[in-house]
DNA sequence: ACATATATTTAGATTTGTCTAAATTATTTA
DNA sequence: TAAATAATTTAGACAAATCTAAATATATGT
């Protein structure tokens, strides 16, 4: 398999999970910056190694060995993740980028070692769950702020909106990644919340909780 | 830079290093195991992007440029092979593969981490030097056993003959990668030594000392 | 020095992954 | 449902890296 097959592979297993049951080539094309003529030229070439499901304007899916293989990807990007900020100090948002270099490594020994040093981690420093040598993919443990229960805490590891905007709207507020979060209530009336983060009390809107993911505590 | 290229630049580096002041079209080929006519490309694009000096039937050498890019692979290599040595522990003749492919990793602030990680290395797991951030290299820390002084130690670290007999040989002898070894005497007449490995005397002939590469103890 | 052998380069083709522009199919809207 | 619009595919081209076969340059031996 080549860089960039496993790129599309990924790409079509990750807009999986965001939800579309079959992927269409102009969808793929967005995701993967490339032109709708190019994935269609993939997509024959995937379909003939058996990695996908594919008919002519009907869109593409992964079969059972594409997400198999899928899964090993996202295996090594996440444990790849871990490693560059457990070990080598990086901040958790640096390491997208290399983790995308590192996922093509190809050593089983390397990753089944690799894991072991790092403990088996369940999940990313992003919160998104590492499959394990099997495949087997634990449920999402980061939700968004808007959906967390009163009373639970968790720490802060991610944004869906990453406009300048709202970055700065989280830093002029102290809000960074990593800090821990607890949730004290929830307003009814316009589903704004009140939180707790380092002893300070906070009232975010609707609209800041919606975009930032939580990863739970203790799991 | 592509993999390729960089790939065809580690190669002119080292068979200048194994003493080729120009390396030819065919030593090229050969060791990147390839055909003459893809080297002939290789070597224009590399010539137009200033990175080795070439002309026509004269054969290629590396420019400032493509020394200082070389010594960058090779730092990058060697470094890989410690981390996965040290922190993975894999043993020293299985690195050298998965490095190949790490070498490749784009990320300064990657191999600065990892080299502090590793805390500065000097030499590799066969007792080659480690480039520094600035490129600089110290003099080789290896060594043939027939070229060690008397009453020197070192560790084993290589075979420059890799046969299966000559490795068999080692192994009927017990003389294993890492192990100790100290020179306690030669004999003149046929340039034979004698050895102490595991407090274990050993008698071994020119041909095996000259095929056996001792890494130098506290340098 | 000339013929022969060896080394190197050129010419033309192939594969992967991409592109643009044109053609085709599917979907939406009036 | 027919026309307009959007999505997708095809056709043809290109760059990178490779190959084979043919041509050309260099080196060697007598």
């Amino acid at each position: 398999m080549t860089h960039s097959e496993e790129n599309y592979i990924k790409a079509i297993f990750h807009l999986g999970f965001e939800g579309l049951e079959v992927i269409s080539t102009n969808a793929l094309a967005e995701r993967m910056e490339t032109k709708p003529s190019s994935v269609t030229d993939m997509l024959k070439r995937l379909s003939e190694k058996g990695l996908v499901h594919y008919k002519k304007y009907q869109g593409a899916s992964l079969t059972d060995l594409g997400i198999k293989t899928a899964l090993s990807i996202v295996r090594k990007h996440r444990l790849w993740e871990v490693f560059l900020v457990e070990k080598l100090d990086f901040n958790w948002d640096e390491v997208h980028e290399i983790a995308e270099q590192l996922e093509h490594i190809k050593s089983e020994k390397l990753i089944d070692k690799l894991d072991e040093l790092l403990n088996y981690p369940k999940l990313d420093p992003h919160g998104d769950p590492i499959p394990d040598k099997n495949g087997e993919l634990m449920e999402a443990h980061k939700q968004l702020l808007s959906q967390m229960p009163i009373n639970t805490s968790g720490i802060c590891v991610g944004v869906k909106d990453s406009s300048a905007a709202f970055l700065r709207f989280l830093d002029k507020n102290n809000i960074a990644l990593g800090n821990k979060i607890k949730i004290v209530e929830k307003e009814e009336f316009d589903n704004s919340v009140r939180v707790l983060i380092d002893h300070r009390q906070l009232h975010l809107s609707q609209q800041i909780a919606a975009n930032l993911y939580i990863k739970k505590i203790n799991m």
